[in-house]
DNA sequence: TCTAAGCGACGAACGGCGTTCGTGTCCAGT
DNA sequence: ACTGGACACGAACGCCGTTCGTCGCTTAGA
């Protein structure tokens, strides 16, 4: 079946080289089609026309592909110039850009998850300007910093948990959700009297209702934020030692 | 070395019978001294002094044996019987007690990061529990729900993002957290002028800081939830269908 | 007390993963 | 035209989760 190789249709190396840009990008397109378990050294070589071995002369390992690709993703998702007077909007455009990206690329999430730090250009540089506009909001240095890393956190973990609505884990046979779900909904219902809010509230997590959750998380991180901004007005002295703003 | 068995130093079965509490047991034990890595098939068969295969007459599979974990470890934090004047402390206790217990077991959050709704009993206690307090607290049953929701996410991302200090990645040979983090000082520090904040607060984030850190989390939680109950109060007809306090 | 049945236990093996090694192949500079 | 060196790659290694067929013990009934 396989075409042999002459003179005539060789395009071996010269016209499709590989580098680490073609293996991002493939790896990627298959991240978006078949989800995360799909993507694994072999299949991405596959999908290149190439043996798995070869990969490696240009990514150190399946962990630096897994943070390549997560900056690539991250490229998509602008971050504005601080403006004292929209920072509130500003945060909440840049977690929404945030998620928006991510959710794109189902478990791209997860590979942040696995880091204790910020990876990548892309990722060093928004949490910059989201501690820049947190400080441009009112907040000190150490808040805006603290403040920046649980809410990177939370928009993480939310892509995350997104990305269980699309594409669901092998692992378990129940892991349909709705056969699992249902598995727990008799549980409750074991239990007389014991789970009243959540079977009453089931049917609210689900992947459509993901906005809606999204956003209220949002209105209550701005709520806190406010709240911080707005004690230290109360007495800048006391928690703002690096504050500079007037 | 192997002394050999006979009928005087027997102790095969009837002494020390394989069973779920046993496998679970055994399998908390190994990922609380050697990490979540070290916790596999065959190593918590070897602590039991018998086979891989074995574990299955008990467990239907890893994904299982994990979520067993997870909601043993879950068990081991309390959660107060709602009480209206102390909602406040009260959700904070809960977060601060579930970080506590899965910080115990390094890795543990991972589990509950993987599924999509919460998974065993404890879970669906607790998540019954903070959902009931929070409407003590004045919220509407979808609104406590879905803070709830919110809330649980960021612990659990929070406690896995812990685990990451205590037992680091193997993966790649920088994922000392000292070498990876030389790596991208020096990177910011090649672009000057750029990561202003992130360079001056960088110090700021270990695993020494993380108390601190997940107090300002809870803290604004907290401004959150009591901006969404007093903007209830003003307006109860409109955004609390379902309350029924007084 | 003997025996047969049934079940828990388990060694061995399968397929899939990330990764490495030694060999093969092509291209650029002389 | 030749050759050195970088790139590419098939094959293999070790580890993982999981399954299968068998073996041996325990126990109920005669």
């Amino acid at each position: 079946m396989e075409t042999p190789r002459s003179a005539w249709n060789r395009e071996p190396r010269a016209v499709k080289r590989l580098s680490r840009e073609r293996i991002v990008n493939t790896a990627l397109e298959i991240l978006a089609t078949e989800g995360m378990e799909a993507v694994n050294m072999r299949r991405v070589a596959q999908a290149l026309e190439t043996g798995a071995a070869s990969l490696y002369a240009h990514v150190s390992n399946k962990t630096e592909l897994s943070e390549l690709m997560l900056d690539r993703v991250l490229e998509m998702a602008p971050v504005p110039d601080p403006d004292p007077k929209r920072w509130t909007e500003q945060i909440s455009e840049v977690l929404r850009n945030q998620v928006r990206v991510m959710t794109a690329y189902p478990g791209i999430a997860r590979v942040r998850c696995q880091t204790i730090t910020p990876v990548g250009p892309n990722d060093l540089l928004q949490t910059e300007r989201m501690i820049a506009i947190l400080r441009a909001g009112g907040l000190s240095v150490r808040q805006a910093a603290q403040a920046t890393d649980m809410l990177c956190l939370y928009t993480r973990a939310f892509a995350y948990a997104m990305s269980m609505w699309t594409f669901g884990t092998i692992d378990r046979d129940d892991h349909v959700p709705s056969q699992r779900e249902q598995q727990i909904r008799e549980y409750m219902n074991a239990f007389p009297g014991e789970f009243p809010n959540m079977l009453q509230t089931s049917e609210l997590f689900s992947a459509e209702t993901a906005p809606e959750r999204f956003d209220l998380a949002v209105e209550m991180f701005v709520a806190g934020l406010t709240y911080l901004a707005a004690r230290n007005a109360d007495r800048p002295a006391n928690n703002c030692p690096t504050q500079t703003r007037r």
